[in-house]
DNA sequence: TGTACATCAGTGAACGCGCGTTCACTGATGTAC
DNA sequence: TGTACATCAGTGAACGCGCGTTCACTGATGTAC
């Protein structure tokens, strides 16, 4: 069973994807080893060829899951300005597609509350990813509003995370309207 | 081993106040049925004297956190009108206290992100928590604002957990203080 | 007042299960000669 | 060109562990007589 030079890499590359989706659907413990190499159609044993555990291979899948959504923002939101983009990336993730997505959606509204009770792998690619977006967010802002980025994000995340409570569709839908109609005038007037 | 009349309701009663520190601490799947008995001195096999199942045990604990703050907040807001309710209480949730108290805090924030994956009876209990909230605080809220209210617990549900993502104390610290001056700003002018 | 019995909150051994992890093994292929 | 060997990604049985749940049992007390 020896493999082509880049073998290895690429099934490292689908074990993470997969794990980066379980991982956001099910949470860091929700997902199991063995179920993982499964979705990529290997056994559990292969599994410490690729990892030294299963901390490693979910901080590896936080980082994923936060480059898969940069790249898809960056996609989006390519040659606008910053007003734009602020909208733009607002309308995006306060949305009830995000809502009803979140093995492919944001990995902090994901993940928010189980994050305190993981170990410093996982918590730190959680940190670098919430403030690399804090960032993204802070140069789309005018420099005197720059310290509301964090406040936004907050915003949107609380919002996702509401709206994901509400058993009924109707009530979400309302409550992320709002919230996008508080963001965009709070963007303005703040 | 014949107990007096209310014996059987204070068990009750220590065991879901245990278990609503305990999940709100560790999350649902971080708590055992064994170790909240053991904090309360029994063994675990009294414990289906009392509840039918775990996930019985979990609502009655997100009911309880949710009633302990509600109570709590009743309290501590007595005789105040609507504007200085609101202020003392987004002073009092956005606060570094409130981040380093996950197990005696808002159940919101500390389960959030367990909440999708939760049985039916737990995201009841939960949902009922959210609402009771959002209606508290649009009954501070001037008629013409209060479809604000789920909006700016968003932004403080949000800012909680973006301030427990953080390692660093000082930078928590500013990203609440940023995230109560946007807060206070957005009450008045939006 | 005394005795036999019913009650039932709590005990603790046992269960089946799924988990993360280990490890001896496999076998197709690249390499050395 | 042919052959023996080393490599190493992946296999699958096995492990120890903690979990939720079950159940036969305990024993102090209230109740019936």
């Amino acid at each position: 069973m020896r493999y082509s030079e880049t073998h290895k890499q690429e099934t490292h590359r689908k074990v993470v994807r997969a794990a980066a989706a379980a991982v956001r659907a099910r949470g860091p413990e929700g997902v199991g080893v063995a179920e993982i190499m499964r979705e990529v159609g290997l056994t559990h044993g292969g599994f410490y060829a690729h990892f030294p555990n299963k901390e490693a291979l979910v901080a590896a899948a936080i980082d994923e899951a936060f480059g898969q959504s940069a790249r898809r923002f960056s996609r989006m939101l390519e040659g606008l300005d910053g007003a734009r983009s602020l909208r733009a990336f607002v309308d995006a993730y306060v949305s009830m597609e995000h809502r009803g997505n979140p093995a492919g959606g944001c990995p902090i509204a994901a993940l928010s509350s189980d994050l305190p009770r993981q170990g410093p792998a996982v918590r730190g690619a959680y940190e670098r990813g919430v403030r690399a977006l804090i960032a993204r967010l802070a140069g789309w802002l005018p420099a005197e509003r720059r310290h509301l980025a964090a406040s936004l994000l907050a915003e949107m995340v609380g919002a996702m995370s509401l709206s994901r409570a509400m058993s009924d569709d109707a009530d979400a839908e309302r409550l992320l309207a709002d919230a996008r109609t508080s963001l965009k005038s709070c963007m303005e007037i703040a």
